[in-house]
RNA sequence: GUGAGAGUAGCUCAGCUGGAUAGAGCACCAGAUUGUGGUUCUGGGGGUCGCGGGUUCGAAUCCCGUCUUUCACCCCA
């Protein structure tokens, strides 16, 4: 009996597996050198701490189970209430900033599509105890950081960064009622899906009052922060969160990638728990679903059982990763094929035995080595030998059996040269 | 949950308005090649044409159902 897999996962076969490994080791490069220590939690966690902040839909889109106690779990969907648990529970001994990153495995029960699947591997990095925009500014160069660092340039990728606290008293200051807030958020992230007049038509729908309408588009439309006198007069709230975007994008210039970035005023980042600024970055064209997203959520630690802390922080998925950097052909151009530092050979059956010890001391020097395990002729061994990518040949022949001399060939140049065995290797159960 | 497209070899696909033993390229295995690889040549293995039913003398081809998959909607932490 045949049996498929699992909608909407991979597998990894070893060319994938070394995309992914690419792609990940990348991450982990570019977190720690902007100063991010590692952690990871459990791939299952129990429900509850998913409904928290989500409610029952969410609940719906989630791998849940009970254990043989009877207790509801459900495998991660994200990771940050992870995040929030841990650090909460050590928040009193954990030295501030924390600068924590991740690389989790995650899965959720929607319906896979381009760029997304019910198995995935989402980058998260956070910055927990800063309130300055500081930190979301570093939170974002981070992101790009590592998109700059993998080849895509600001040709190809666009951050668009905006403020749940600035949109919000954009429309207080509008006159918008608090209670279609909501409504409103939800109807901004669709912008850029929808034609204008179909926008302009929801738009009206949740805002009769037209002058009210007319501003909002007008906002919309902003392209900088500085702007918003024109759409809304200020009052000190408006001030304070028109100063605060300023800071991000100052920081972002100071740090040099300011030509990667964009107000836009229409990012809100869906029903998530944010309360500041929020980001996604784009491919350019829009083709494509977010390449990440993230934003500062102050509210969260709270809401899990601990104190009021500020956070900030971004998840980047591999899905609408990889197939950007496979569109700019910038995957299978610079992630590595498999390599092997010494293929042994053997041009006669008399030399096999020498073949496994010689396989095995280049192993014990901390060298890569394979052997034939079929002992046909020398072609054929070295056919296999570049099959696999050796770099270079041992063989082993009449000279090794007279003198103990072993040939090293030069897979790529062919040159070969004759050393004694003892040059090449230590000795066996010798120190180095 | 809704809608549309697609399922033929491991992969990418061809297969005309229904016709005899279902093909190609790549990949894989073997040989040419018993002391020298990448190229080339020759040969080989591998398919219940997603599955079930129907129409027909005859179905990979037409019809219905079903499953899977892709894309979009919903949602997007």
């Amino acid at each position: 009996m045949k049996i498929p897999p699992v909608k909407g996962t991979r597998d990894f076969y070893p060319p994938e597996m070394a995309r992914r490994n690419w792609i990940i080791d990348g991450w982990k490069s570019v977190s720690i050198r902007n100063g991010f220590e590692e952690y990871d939690g459990p791939i299952f966690e129990h429900l509850m701490m998913y409904q928290i902040k989500s409610g029952q839909e969410i609940v719906e889109q989630l791998f849940s189970f009970q254990d043989r106690g009877g207790r509801d779990l459900a495998i991660r969907p994200e990771i940050t209430p992870t995040l929030a648990r841990m650090v909460n529970q050590q928040i009193n001994s954990l030295p501030r900033p924390i600068k924590w990153f991740s690389v989790p495995r995650l899965c959720r029960a929607e319906r896979p599509q381009k760029g997304r699947l019910r198995e995935f591997f989402q980058w998260n990095i956070d910055i927990i105890g800063i309130d300055s925009p500081e930190a979301d500014a570093e939170v974002i160069f981070t992101s790009l950081d590592y998109l700059r660092m993998v080849g895509l340039t600001s040709r190809d990728v666009r951050a668009k960064i905006s403020s749940r606290k600035l949109l919000a008293c954009v429309l207080r200051g509008i006159g918008v009622e608090e209670g279609k807030f909501d409504g409103m958020y939800a109807l901004l992230d669709k912008k850029a899906k929808l034609p204008a007049d179909t926008f302009e038509a929801m738009l009206a729908e949740q805002v009769p009052d037209k002058e009210q309408a007319r501003r909002i588009s007008d906002f919309l439309a902003l392209n900088s922060a500085g702007e918003i006198e024109r759409v809304v007069p200020l009052n000190d709230e408006i001030r304070a969160a028109v100063e605060q975007m300023q800071s991000v994008f100052a920081t972002l210039e100071l740090m040099g990638v300011a030509e990667y970035c964009v107000f836009d005023p229409a990012i809100v980042r869906g029903l998530a728990y944010y309360t500041g600024v929020v980001f996604e970055i784009h491919d350019i064209v829009g083709e494509l679903r977010a390449i990440c997203g993230g934003g500062r959520y102050d509210n969260l630690l709270r809401d899990f059982g601990g104190p009021a802390i500020p956070a900030t922080g971004m998840g980047m998925g591999d899905c609408v990763l990889e197939i950007l950097l496979h569109q700019k052909g910038l995957l299978d151009s610079q992630v590595p094929p498999r390599r092997l530092e010494y293929f042994v050979a053997c041009a006669d059956a008399a030399c096999a035995k020498a073949m496994y010890s010689v396989a095995a001391r280049l192993r014990a020097a901390g060298h890569s080595a394979n052997f034939s395990y079929k002992l046909g002729g020398l072609s054929k061994q070295l056919k296999e030998a570049s099959s696999q990518n050796a770099a270079r040949c041992v063989i082993i022949g009449q000279e090794y059996l007279d003198r103990q001399e072993l040939v090293i060939k030069d897979m790529l140049s062919g040159e070969q040269t004759q050393v004694h065995v003892n040059q090449l290797l230590p000795e066996p159960g010798g120190t180095t």
